[in-house]
DNA sequence: CAGCAAACTTGAATGACTCAAGTAAAGGAA
DNA sequence: TTCCTTTACTTGAGTCATTCAAGTTTGCTG
């Protein structure tokens, strides 16, 4: 674990659910100048050591965050795309039991709920979409 | 509505969660020379319009599906990369009531259900994940 | 202190998709 | 019918996020 990659840590710590991009900024302001693909690797590390989570959003660069193992899932604005975190709506090692199955053996759901942030919600005026 | 665009969706509706590549091979056959940028412009209309729906899996091109209204969700394999319908887990226009939704009107839900499909579980043996 | 793997650098390449500009065909109004 | 507008389609270029490749530096192990 070097310093570069503990600037990382505490970027995606500090942020919330930072693009690479953003992250990359976060890091160079620690601890000076860091390549964008050091980024990408170490991110890429972290993940799969189980520091970090990565979030994938259709139409939006892949985003982190430092809350991991607890299988939690993401609202997102679909005016400003910000992401908030929402605990899983079912049990506790949670969804991940889908009526049927089809006989896949499966170890994880990927829910993202789509719709408007309170302030878009305010700002548009909508009470139905 | 034109042959082309009828050829697209008679491919989606053949296929199986066809990419958009594979989505173009199936409409030449049909129809002759279609341009890759016309699919894509006639997915997204089409899209638009209802009729299709629109899958993206992290790490895996978009893909499009017949099966629109009743939001069910998808089980993908790891492995083989096969994505399989499965219904909706809770409720009936469903699946849009995270336990909290920190102000946010959700108007979708979009599940992703990631594991081994029955023949790849076999092939690799895995019990357990 | 030599050797080796991990971390990092720069630079190029890739894949999936969008944008732009122009042509062709199809539907409506005069 | 002819004109006009819109929609569909074509070719070609461009973008963005991300990965690949090759080489250099760093730091631990034996």
């Amino acid at each position: 674990m070097t310093a570069a990659r503990l600037a990382i840590m505490q970027t995606v710590s500090d942020g919330d659910h930072l693009d690479v991009e953003a992250i990359h900024r976060g890091v160079c302001e620690r601890v000076g100048q860091v390549s964008l693909q050091a980024v990408y690797d170490s991110l890429n590390a972290l993940q799969r050591g189980g520091l970090l989570r990565r979030i994938e959003p259709p139409g939006s660069p892949t985003r982190y965050e430092t809350r991991v193992g607890d299988n939690h899932h993401h609202l997102v604005c679909r005016h400003c795309g910000k992401i908030t975190d929402v605990d899983c709506a079912v049990g506790h090692a949670p969804c991940l039991d889908p009526v049927s199955d089809a006989g896949y053996l499966v170890d994880e759901a990927d829910v993202i709920y789509w719709g408007l942030c309170p302030p878009c919600r305010a700002e548009t005026g909508a009470v139905h979409l």
